[in-house]
RNA sequence: GCGCUCGUAGCUCAGCUGGAUAGAGUAUUUGGCUACGAACCAAAGGGUCAGGGGUUCAAAUCCCUUCGGGCGCACCA
């Protein structure tokens, strides 16, 4: 919001002077200069073939004209080449931050025109325990529900289980195979990885399971019968890991729940045109004439009559477009699947589906040597072992703390592995380190979490008898911090954008840094001016207050103690 | 073969709608607890932003190219 207003007042000063072209204000990268800046300077000179420094002190000395200056501005320089450096008043920022404090949202501004947006996230395979994979889209998912949330819109989110695909034909093979009457997530944890491999080795196999699937899609009693407890079994499991993490849906729909949107989606293909025969199967083309590259069809349906997840995907757009009209669908699944989203998203223009559909990859999770992270012994680490693992170094480490309960523990690992996680750029692959993953100096989810709990910790011990600040800023560290809340918007927006929580978590970490520094060059509980402590008391709310609220965005909670 | 993606400090990563002196954490060296919690703070060293070319007043950021890593390309998800 302060670069609006600063933007609004200078945009003015420069379309009073003949110059429309719309300028922008951006954070100072010379804070030592200023604590904005603008560099549109050179672009206007350019586009009136005049000299930037000419320009430059014409509309500084404007803006140092202004009537209104001194409310807004301590300094507005010019400097060569092209740089106008903005200091902005005590005034200005404590008149903001009052705004912020008397508004239960901040003083951000709302969304004009509020808009439904459908996010898939998760998508665990039933029959298969959630693993380092799924932590990522996961969270990730959910910091991005709770953003778009914040930000003033609607979602619906689906944890879209892969519930109805060639692995349940595997493991009803194995279960068959086996004879196993008692289905218990042990043996089903146990059979896939099993079959996926014996199906890779044989044929036969393959055929088989691939038979199963299709004829359960078809709705044969005894392979639904052990779809069911199977899914009973698994569903079971996974909702227990997605409410340890925190993350949850308001639908748990998979794709078996697509299948009876594929009749009037086939329908609309046919009277399209777009169904194509091919080997024996059915598939559409998505190929355009623009093309430079390879785009093989999305196969619909396959030569045995069985439906792969292009199908599902497809059909239960055309659900999610005639049930819920969303204006936005976005998939936040890994970044390898970025072609079958083309495929998808192209077949949906040809249909004349409109909705704006995007997919939110992420990066895969590597071990040291760059490769799709694994144990030792070879295998995908469970979720359920990574939280173990980080619990037992955590306790280790800090053995100052052996009273701390179970449950601020579990808030403490939660906090670690997210910020861990969420720190990074989701796009990019990145290392998983067992080792990062524990830390708690630095730049970590129990740095964030000292911090607000020593700024707790003062105001728990003050009485706090003010609602405004007023004019005063009393050093630079406390105007740092100052400046830093006033951002808030900055950081909701680009997170928001880009769909991006990285931002989130970089300007959590930006604020407890000040806070902490703040923190260790002024000591509030002996001061005697006591309009000062009540001054600071009253920042430190709002500080804390906005950690806490911008922590929730990123599943974090707060420990009662660490 | 076609295409996508990445390469930034010893290590792990930010920064990428182009802006002034490229930032964090960690590791290394050093200083700070008789303190509202030292899981902290302060300081130092550490960089040809993979190489080369181009566009521009200005490039880590945009374009081209080479090299190097990862990934995807018809009946898995």
């Amino acid at each position: 919001m302060i670069i609006k207003i600063l933007e609004e007042i200078i945009n003015k000063v420069f379309k009073e002077n003949g110059y429309m072209e719309q300028i922008s204000i951006i954070k100072s990268n010379r804070s030592d200069l200023g604590d904005y800046q603008c560099n549109d300077i050179f672009k206007i000179a350019k586009l009136y073939h005049k000299n930037p420094l000419e320009i430059g002190e014409e509309i500084v000395a404007k803006i140092n004209n202004l009537t209104f200056f001194k409310d807004y501005f301590k300094e507005v320089t010019f400097i060569k080449p092209g740089f106008i450096n903005i200091i902005i008043s005590d005034n200005l920022i404590n008149e903001l931050l009052n705004k912020m404090l008397k508004d239960d949202h901040f003083n951000l501004e709302k969304v004009t025109k509020k808009e439904l947006y459908f996010l898939d996230y998760g998508g665990p395979n039933i029959a298969k325990p959630l693993h380092v994979g799924h932590l990522r889209t996961a969270i990730i998912g959910e910091a991005i529900k709770r953003i778009i949330k914040f930000k003033g819109h609607d979602v619906i989110s689906d944890v879209h289980l892969g519930d109805y695909g060639l692995q349940i034909g595997e493991v009803i093979y194995g279960l068959l195979n086996d004879k196993v009457t008692d289905i218990t997530l042990d043996y089903l944890t146990e059979i896939y990885p099993k079959m996926n491999k014996l199906c890779k080795e044989d044929d036969n196999v393959l055929k088989a399971c691939s038979q199963i699937t299709k004829e359960l899609q078809e709705g044969n009693i005894t392979y639904q019968n052990l779809w069911k407890k199977i899914c009973e079994v698994s569903i079971k499991d996974i909702k227990r890991m997605y409410n340890y993490l925190g993350v949850s849906f308001d639908l748990w729909q998979g794709e078996s729940d697509s299948y009876k949107y594929i009749e009037p989606l086939t329908k609309i293909l046919e009277a399209k045109n777009l169904l194509k025969e091919s080997e024996n199967a059915k598939i559409i083309e998505v190929k355009l004439a623009t093309d430079t590259k390879e785009m093989p069809p999305l196969i619909y349906q396959k030569s045995n009559g069985a439906y792969l997840y292009g199908t599902t995907d497809l059909a239960t757009i055309y659900e999610r477009f005639t049930k819920y009209h969303p204006d936005h669908i976005l998939y936040v699944v890994d970044a390898r699947q970025s072609l079958h989203f083309e495929q998808v998203f192209r077949v949906c223009s040809k249909c004349g589906i409109d909705i704006n559909l995007e997919h939110l990859g992420y990066g895969t999770v590597n071990g040291s040597d760059g490769k799709p992270f694994k144990t030792r012994s070879g295998d995908t680490i469970k979720l359920d072992d990574l939280f173990k693992q980080v619990k037992e170094i955590f306790i280790n480490t800090k053995a100052t703390n052996k009273d701390m309960n179970n449950q601020d523990l579990d808030i403490i690992v939660n906090a670690i592995i997210k910020f861990a996680d969420l720190q990074n750029n989701r796009e990019k692959d990145y290392i998983f380190d067992p080792l990062k993953f524990s830390n708690v100096v630095g730049k970590t989810g129990p740095y964030i979490l000292y911090t607000y709990l020593r700024i707790n910790k003062i105001l728990k011990s003050e009485n706090l008898t003010i609602e405004q600040l007023n004019t005063t800023i009393y050093n630079n560290n406390d105007r740092d911090l100052r400046i830093k809340l006033l951002e808030l918007s900055l950081s909701i927006d680009s997170a928001f954008k880009e769909k991006r929580p990285n931002y989130i978590a970089e300007y959590i970490y930006d604020i407890c840094v000040l806070n902490n520094i703040f923190y260790q060059t002024n000591h509030i509980n002996n001061l005697e001016d006591l309009a000062k402590k009540q001054q600071w008391l009253l920042l430190l709310t709002l500080s804390n207050k906005l950690l806490k609220e911008l922590l929730n965005l990123l599943m974090i909670e707060i420990p009662s103690q660490m």
